[in-house]
DNA sequence: GCGGTGACTGACA
DNA sequence: CTGTCAGCCACCG
C-alpha cells in the first residue's frame, strides 16, 4: 500500500510504524525510508516522542544498531523491552535478538539486528 | 540569523 | 567491544 501518499510526513511516519507486523522491528530510518522519507530517523524519533495514539505499535522501532533508543534502566526503556518480550520477541541487554528466538520462520523476519 | 539539543546514522579510530 | 565525529533535520531561546 502507499504509504507514500499525500499525507503530512508525520501521518507517513505513523502509516508505516503501523505496518510493522507483530514480532518484527525497524529502525527509525527504516520507518522513515518506508514513508517515503529517507534521511528523516530524526523526525521519526521527533513523531514518537509527540504520538499519543495508544494502539501505535512504536515499541518496535529501535535505533539502526538494534538497540533501543531509551538509556538503559529508564523507564521508557523497560517498557518497550516488556512489551517486544511480550509479542516474543528476544531483548538482551537493550539489544534486540529477532534471529535467537526459537522455531522462528524465515517468513516472518524481514529486518534483523546486525 | 545562530547555537544548542535530540526516542538518529554511518564511518572511523 | 567502546567512543568520537560529522551529517542530518526540526524545534527552541
Amino acid at each position: 500500500m502507499d504509504l507514500t501518499a499525500g499525507d503530512s510526513p508525520e501521518q507517513r511516519i505513523l502509516a508505516a510504524v503501523r505496518a510493522i507486523p507483530r514480532g518484527q522491528v525497524a529502525a527509525y530510518g527504516e520507518v522513515a525510508r518506508r514513508a517515503g522519507l529517507p534521511g528523516r530517523a530524526r523526525l521519526a524519533a521527533k513523531v514518537l516522542a509527540g504520538n499519543t495514539d495508544p494502539a501505535l505499535p512504536w515499541h518496535r522501532v529501535l535505533r539502526a544498531d538494534g538497540r533501543i533508543a531509551f538509556p538503559a534502566g529508564s523507564k521508557g526503556h523497560r517498557e518497550q523491552a516488556r512489551r517486544l518480550t511480550a509479542e516474543g520477541v528476544k531483548v538482551d541487554k537493550g539489544r534486540v535478538r529477532l534471529a535467537a528466538a526459537a522455531g522462528f520462520d524465515m517468513d516472518a523476519e524481514v529486518w534483523a539486528p546486525r
